[in-house]
DNA sequence: TTGTACGCGTTATCAG
DNA sequence: CTGATAACGCGTACAA
C-alpha cells in the first residue's frame, strides 16, 4: 500500500489541494463543513503529510545543524561536548526544533554543509575553512560559532581562552614548576593551523611563561593528542618517559587531563607530588577523579544555549550582536597542589 | 540576491533542466562540451543544489533520526547516552549519514515524529507508545528499537536486564545487606508503565531478593528519579535520611549511582561501610570516581553501533533479525565490598 | 543525446 | 466569502 498523499485526499473528497490543505493549515478560510469532512477523510485513511514535501514549500526545516568538529565518535568521548549539546538542545525544544550532528565527510565538512536540510548552523570548536564559510553563505544559511574566531562576519560565542590559559599557567608556575610538558587538542587537519582557542591558549600559556622567566619556554614540551582519554594517555607516556621528564603537565582540554591521570596511576607516579596536571573545560569528571582536577571550569552548557540562542533570533530575521564572552573561572584542586 | 535554482542554469546555458541534472549525477548520458559548459556556468554562479528538493525527489534524506526518551539537557546528562550516540554515529558517517536528535515535543514523541524528515528511526530507552508505533508504520519509516520489548515486529538491541538485575542484587546480598533501597528511574510519563527495561530489572532486582528469604521484599523500598547526578542526589537524602535506613542502595542507572555516592560524602556516609552503593550501564565516570562503583557493565557502544547497522539494512531494503543481545557482565568494584 | 512531465505540500493569485 | 490554479525546487522515467 503505497503512502496517502494530499492528492489522495482531494480525489476522494473532490475538493483541490488547496481546500485539503486549508483544512490543516488555515481553517478560517474554508467552510466548516467541508473542514470536518475532509478531516474525517483524511483520519481514515491516516493521512501524514510527507515532512520534505512540507519542508520545501514552507522553506523551514525545523531543525538546525551541529557542525562537528570531530567524527561522532571521538567527539562524544569529550563530554565536553555533551554540555554544549545540551544547551543547544534545551533551545531547540523550546522552539520546536531538532538537532543534526552533522560530522566531518571523509575529513571534510564542506559535504555535509552542501547537503545540510537544515535552518542554521552552529560550528563548534573549530573555525570552518573559508570555504566552508563560503558555502554557509551562498546558501544564506544563519551561522553562529562557539569558540570561533571574532570578526568574521558572523556571531562567536566564546571565552577569554588567552586569559584563562595564562591563569592556569601561572597557577602552575607558582608552584614551582620548572619542566612543563604541555598536551594540545589535534584538530581537523582542515582547521589545524587556524584553530582560534588553540591559538590563543597557547598564547596565554606563553604569556605566563614569558612574565616569569623566559628561559622556561625551551622547557616547554608541546604534543599533540587527540581529544580523548586515550590520547591523553598516549601523550603522558610520551612525556613522562622522555630524559627531560616533565614536573608540571598542563592539558589543554580535560579529557586530556584524565587520560594523564590515568597513565599516571598505572605508571605508580603520583600526582601532585611527583607531577602536576590542569585540565581546561571543567567537565563533570573533573571533580570525580581523584586527585581532584584543576582547570579552567568554563560554561559550556550556557555556551550551547547563547549559540542557540542567537541563531534562532537570527533564524527569525533579527539581527544580533557578532560576540558573546562568557566567564571562565579557575578551579584550584588537588592535582595541582604542591604540599611540601 | 536569490538563490540560484536550476532553472537559472538551465536558462543560462541554453540546455534543459534534466541535461543540467545529468551534468552533475550522470556525466556519461551527456556530451562531453555539453557538460563542461554547464559545470562551467554553475560554478561561476556558485549554484548548490537544493538539499530539500532533492531529497524530496531522491526520496533519499541522508540523515536518521535518533528518538530521546528525555529532553536533550536531561539526555546527554547521562554519559550512557554518549556512548550509545558514539556507537550509531560511527555507523552513520561510514555510510554518509547524519544524526538527528529528535526529542520529545511537549512531553509528547507524537510531534516529532510525525514531521521527521530522515531515512529511519532508532528509538532508545523507551517502548514508544502504540500510537508513536503507528506513526512510524504509517509512514512506512525502517525501525529500530535499543533497550525495547522483543515481539514487536521490529528489531531489537538490549542485553538479559533480568539476568544483570538479578546479579547485581545477588551480589549486594552476598555482602550481608538486609535493607536495600532501590532507587529506579523515571521515564516520560507517555512510557512509564511499560518501559521494558525497567520492568525486567525490577523482576531481576526482585529474583534474587526472592532466592534468598522472601521477607526482605518488605524491605524495599522503592524511589523513582531522573536519570541525572542530581536525581541520584535527591533519592540518597529521602533513603539516607529515612527511619530505615537501607544498608545498600541499588541504582538503576550509574548516573543516579553518582548522586548518591555524592550525597553520601556530603552527609559524612561513608561508601561502602557505612552503606553500600551500586549502578547500572558501566559508564566511563564508573571506574573514575572514588569509591569506584560497582556496576553492570553494557555496552552502550555496541548496542548503538547494532542498531544502526540493522536500521541501515532496513533502509536498503535488506531483512534482518529481530532480535540482537549483547552481553552484559557484573563489574564488582570498592562502592560494594564489604570489608569487617 | 536532450526535452517533457510528474511527484509533494503550501500559498500567492485569481475566479466565482 | 469560498474554492481553484499555478508555481516553487530537484531528479528521473519516459518520450522523442
Amino acid at each position: 500500500m503505497a503512502r496517502i498523499t494530499i492528492n489522495d485526499i482531494a480525489r476522494i473528497s473532490g475538493y483541490s489541494k488547496t481546500t485539503v490543505s486549508f483544512a490543516f493549515n488555515d481553517p478560517g478560510r474554508i467552510g466548516e463543513a467541508t473542514r470536518a469532512k475532509i478531516l474525517g477523510i483524511a483520519r481514515d485513511l491516516g493521512y501524514i503529510p510527507d515532512p520534505v514535501a512540507r519542508n520545501l514549500s514552507m522553506k523551514r526545516h525545523g531543525t538546525i545543524g551541529l557542525l562537528l568538529p570531530d567524527d561522532i565518535p571521538l567527539a562524544f568521548d569529550n563530554s565536553y561536548m555533551a554540555q554544549i549539546v545540551r544547551g543547544i538542545g534545551e533551545v531547540c525544544e523550546r522552539d520546536g526544533h531538532s538537532l543534526t550532528l552533522i560530522p566531518p565527510i571523509r575529513e571534510s565538512l564542506l559535504e555535509g554543509v552542501r547537503s545540510a536540510a537544515v535552518d542554521g548552523i552552529i560550528t563548534i570548536g573549530l573555525e570552518p575553512g573559508p570555504d566552508t564559510v563560503e558555502i554557509i553563505r551562498h546558501r544564506h544559511l544563519p551561522f553562529v560559532a562557539i569558540d570561533g574566531r571574532p570578526g568574521g562576519g558572523f556571531p562567536v560565542i566564546g571565552i577569554d581562552d588567552r586569559s584563562a590559559a595564562e591563569a592556569i599557567m601561572s597557577h602552575v608556575l607558582d608552584q614551582g614548576c620548572t619542566t612543563i610538558g604541555l598536551v594540545a587538542f589535534a584538530d581537523l587537519a582542515e582547521v589545524r593551523s587556524t584553530s582560534h582557542v588553540r591559538v590563543q591558549r597557547l598564547e596565554g600559556y606563553r604569556n605566563a611563561l614569558g612574565k616569569r622567566d623566559h628561559a622556561l619556554l625551551d622547557d616547554l614540551v608541546v604534543t599533540q593528542a587527540p581529544a580523548s582519554v586515550a590520547g591523553g594517555r598516549e601523550a603522558a607516556q610520551r612525556l613522562l618517559s622522555s630524559s627531560t621528564r616533565p614536573d608540571a603537565i598542563v592539558a589543554m582540554c580535560d579529557v586530556i587531563a584524565l587520560g594523564v591521570l590515568a597513565y599516571a596511576e598505572e605508571a605508580g607516579i603520583t600526582v601532585p607530588q611527583d607531577v602536576i596536571v590542569t585540565g581546561f573545560d571543567g567537565i563533570p569528571e573533573s571533580d570525580i577523579v581523584r586527585p581532584r582536577l584543576t582547570t579552567i571550569s568554563q560554561p559550556g552548557y550556557l555556551k550551547g544555549r547563547h549559540a542557540a540562542d542567537l541563531l534562532m533570533r537570527l533564524v527569525a530575521g533579527v539581527a544580533v550582536e557578532d560576540h558573546v564572552e562568557l566567564p571562565a573561572t579557575l578551579v584550584v584542586r588537588t592535582s595541582s597542589r604542591r604540599t611540601r
